[in-house]
DNA sequence: GCCGTTTTCGGCCCGACTGTTTTCAGTCG
C-alpha cells in the first residue's frame, strides 16, 4: 500500500476530527470520513496524480481533490494546519475517552481551557468541572472512570482472547430458556485482527430472564448500561460485551446490522433508501406503507437490496458492495480448502512436540501434506547443524511408510540475514522438499535495506515462501519498514509465495497488505508455524485474514494438489 | 463536501441508552 495514501487518509481524518470538534456541519465531517477510508483503500499511489486523476477516487469531488493536490505539493493540507493551531492536539486526544465525544470536548477547551487528558483529571480533581453547563456528577464520574479505563486498556485485545470469551457468553447464554438463537457478531465475526469489545445477539420474546443470566456470569466485573433490548458489561479479562436481544423474527436483519462494519452498514441503507425502502436492526421496510418485507435470514436481506450474500470478512466497505453489485465477489479459502501446511516447527529447535506427535496431529486434520520446518543454523539459538538436519530428513523417510495419506515434506525455516544471505549454500538448499525464509533480528533497518533484503531473499532460487514478511508483533513490535510494492513485484516475479501467519499476535501479512499482494499478482501460503500440536487451531485465524484480504483457493498455494504445489516449488531459472 | 433512473438543489443510515439543559442533545455502535 502506497504511504502516500495512507499519510492523506490520516489528515482527512484528522480534518474531520478537527471539524467535529470546532461544530462543522456533519455532512460535511461524513464526507471527509468517507472520502479518507476511499483514499486509503485507493489501488494506485496517489502521489503522482494531478486533479483529474485524484476526481476518479470514489467520493472525492472537487474540494477533497485540492486537498489532495495540496498533500501532494506539499505534504500536508493547508486546513488542517490552521485547524491544528486553533485545536491542540491534546482536545482530539479527549475524545478518546469513553463517553466525552467532540461536543462536550470542545467545550472543556473552550469553557476551563483544558486541552489534554492530564489537564482534564487535573480539573476534575479540583472540582472545576461543577456547574458547567451538561456536566452532572454522574458525567464527570463516568469521565473520570472513562480516563482509568483509557490509562489502562489502551490496546484492543487479540483475536484469541476475544474469540475465547466470546465463545464462553455464547454457550452460557445459549442456555437460557426462550432463547432461540444466540451468535457472536461485530468485529470478530469479521475477523479483524484485534477486537475492541465483543458483540453477542440473541433471538428471543423474552429479554429479561437473558439479560439477568448475561449480568450475573461470572468474569462480568462491571454493568456499563442495562435496558430491555441491550446491556453492556465489562469482563475481568478486560474486554467488554454488549449483548442485543431481539425478536426471533428479526434475526436476519440483526445478524447483519450488528455484523458491520458500521462503513458497510451505511451502504447498505443507501441501497435500500433508494429504492424506496428502509433497513434497521428489525428488517427491511417498505417506506411508504412501513411494511416489514423481510428479515428473517442476511440472506434474504442482501437479496431483496439486490445484491449476494456477502462473507463477512469482506463488509468493510472496501469494495465489496460494487463487487457484489457486479455479482464479482471472490470465492474466499475456507480452512478446509487448505490441503497441507508448509511451515511448522519440532523439538529439534523450539518446538515442543516431537516429529512424530506433528505429524499425528497433521494427520489428524485430515491434511494431504506437511512440512517440518525447523529452523537453520543461524539462529544460533537453536544449535541447528547439518548432521542433525540430514538425520531429521531420513526419520521422515521413515515415517513417511506409516502414513500412506499424508506426505510428508522436509524443509527448514531459512533465516533471512540484514543483507538478504540465507543460511545454507545452494547445494545443501537444493535438497530440502521446501524453503521458508523469515526475518527474525535487525528489524529497525531502514526502508530501503529491508527492500533490498526481502527483495534478496525472493531472488534466492531455493526460498519458496517468505515467513511472517513484516515481522511484527502485535501491540508490541511494529512492522519493518518497507516498500511493499516493490517486495511483492519480487516475490510475483521470482515464484516466491507471501506466508499469512496463523498466530494470533502476528497474522503476518496483515489483511492490507495481502489484499495488496494479490492485486501485484503474489501466491500465498497460509501456515501454522505450529510449536506444539495445539498452535495448529490457530490456522482459523489465518484464513479469517487471508478472507479478508479476499484470496480464493487459487491464491493459496497450500490449497493446491500436491503436483501443482511441487511445480511452484521447483520454482525458478 | 458529495452526488444524481426521484434531484445540479436538497438531501445525506438508523436506533438505543444515558444524563440532564424536563423534551432532548450527546455519545456510541
Amino acid at each position: 500500500m502506497a504511504r502516500a495514501n495512507e499519510e492523506a487518509a490520516e489528515l482527512l481524518r484528522e480534518l474531520a476530527d478537527l471539524l467535529s470538534i470546532t461544530g462543522g456541519d456533519a455532512f460535511k465531517i461524513r464526507a471527509y470520513e468517507k472520502a479518507a477510508r476511499a483514499v486509503e483503500g485507493y489501488p494506485d499511489d496517489i502521489s503522482g496524480l494531478e486533479l483529474p486523476g485524484l476526481r476518479k477516487i470514489p467520493t472525492v469531488g472537487e474540494a477533497i481533490a485540492k486537498k489532495l493536490l495540496d498533500y501532494n505539493r506539499t505534504g500536508t493540507i493547508r486546513q488542517v494546519e490552521d485547524l491544528r493551531a486553533q485545536i491542540p492536539a491534546g482536545v482530539r486526544a479527549l475524545t478518546e475517552i469513553p463517553t466525552l465525544g467532540p461536543k462536550r470536548a470542545h467545550q472543556l477547551y473552550a469553557e476551563l481551557g483544558v486541552s489534554s487528558v492530564a489537564e482534564l483529571t487535573e480539573a476534575i480533581d479540583e472540582g472545576r468541572l461543577k456547574g458547567l453547563k451538561g456536566f452532572g456528577p454522574k458525567s464527570v464520574e463516568n469521565i473520570r472512570h472513562g480516563i482509568e479505563l483509557l490509562v489502562q486498556a489502551q490496546d484492543r485485545s487479540p483475536i484469541d482472547v476475544a474469540s475465547e470469551l466470546a465463545d464462553d457468553v455464547v454457550a452460557a447464554v445459549s442456555q437460557v430458556p426462550g432463547v432461540e438463537r444466540c451468535q457472536y457478531t461485530g468485529s470478530l465475526r469479521r475477523m479483524r485482527e484485534t477486537i475492541g469489545d465483543v458483540d453477542v445477539l440473541v433471538a428471543s420474546d423474552d429479554p429479561q430472564p437473558v439479560m439477568e443470566a448475561f449480568k450475573a456470569l461470572p468474569f462480568v466485573t462491571e454493568i456499563i448500561g442495562s435496558g430491555d433490548k441491550k446491556t453492556s458489561v465489562r469482563t475481568s479479562r478486560g474486554l467488554q460485551v454488549d449483548l442485543r436481544v431481539v425478536p426471533p423474527a428479526s434475526w436476519g436483519a440483526a445478524l447483519q446490522y450488528f455484523t458491520g462494519s458500521q462503513a458497510h452498514n451505511i451502504r447498505t441503507r443507501e441501497i435500500a433508501a433508494r429504492a424506496g425502502l428502509k433497513l434497521s436492526e428489525y428488517g427491511l421496510f417498505d417506506v411508504e406503507s412501513g411494511a416489514l418485507i423481510v428479515s428473517e435470514t442476511e440472506d434474504e436481506v442482501y437479496r431483496r437490496l439486490g445484491l449476494p450474500w456477502i462473507p463477512p470478512p469482506l463488509r468493510e466497505d472496501t469494495g465489496e458492495i460494487e463487487a457484489a453489485q457486479k455479482d464479482a465477489l471472490p470465492r474466499l479459502v475456507r480452512v478446509e480448502d487448505l490441503r497441507g501446511d508448509l511451515h511448522t516447527h519440532t523439538d529439534l529447535t523450539d518446538g515442543v512436540a516431537s516429529l512424530e506427535a506433528m505429524v499425528a496431529a497433521a494427520a489428524e486434520r485430515g491434511l494431504e501434506y506437511y512440512a517440518v520446518t525447523d529452523h537453520a543454523p543461524d539462529l544460533v539459538m537453536q544449535r541447528m547443524t547439518d548432521e542433525k538436519m540430514l538425520a531429521q530428513r531420513e526419520r521422515i523417510r521413515e515415517l513417511q511408510k506409516d502414513y500412506p495419506n499424508l506426505a510428508i515434506l522436509h524443509g527448514t525455516e531459512l533465516n533471512i540475514g540484514p543483507d538478504g544471505s540465507v543460511d545454507w549454500d545452494a547445494d545443501f538448499l537444493a535438497g530440502f522438499d521446501v524453503c521458508v525464509a523469515s526475518v527474525h533480528s535487525h528489524f529497525t533497518q531502514d526502508r530501503d535495506e529491508v527492500t533490498r533484503r526481502l527483495i534478496t531473499a525472493c531472488e534466492n532460487p531455493h526460498v519458496n515462501v517468505i515467513g511472517h514478511p513484516t515481522a511484527r508483533s502485535i501491540g508490541r513490535r511494529a512492522p519493518v519498514d518497507a516498500d511493499w510494492d516493490e517486495v511483492f513485484r519480487a516475490a510475483a516475479r521470482t515464484g516466491t509465495a507471501m506466508e499469512v501467519n496463523s498466530f494470533p499476535d502476528r497474522l503476518d501479512l496483515p489483511a492490507d497488505l495481502a489484499r495488496r499482494a494479490l492485486r501485484l499478482g503474489v501466491k500465498f501460503a497460509i501456515d501454522t508455524d505450529a510449536h506444539s500440536v495445539g498452535n495448529m487451531r490457530n490456522i482459523r485465524f489465518a484464513v479469517g485474514t487471508a478472507q479478508r484480504a479476499w484470496l480464493t483457493p487459487d491464491d493459496v498455494i497450500n490449497a493446491w494438489p500436491l503436483p501443482r504445489l511441487r511445480e511452484f516449488l521447483a520454482k525458478k531459472p
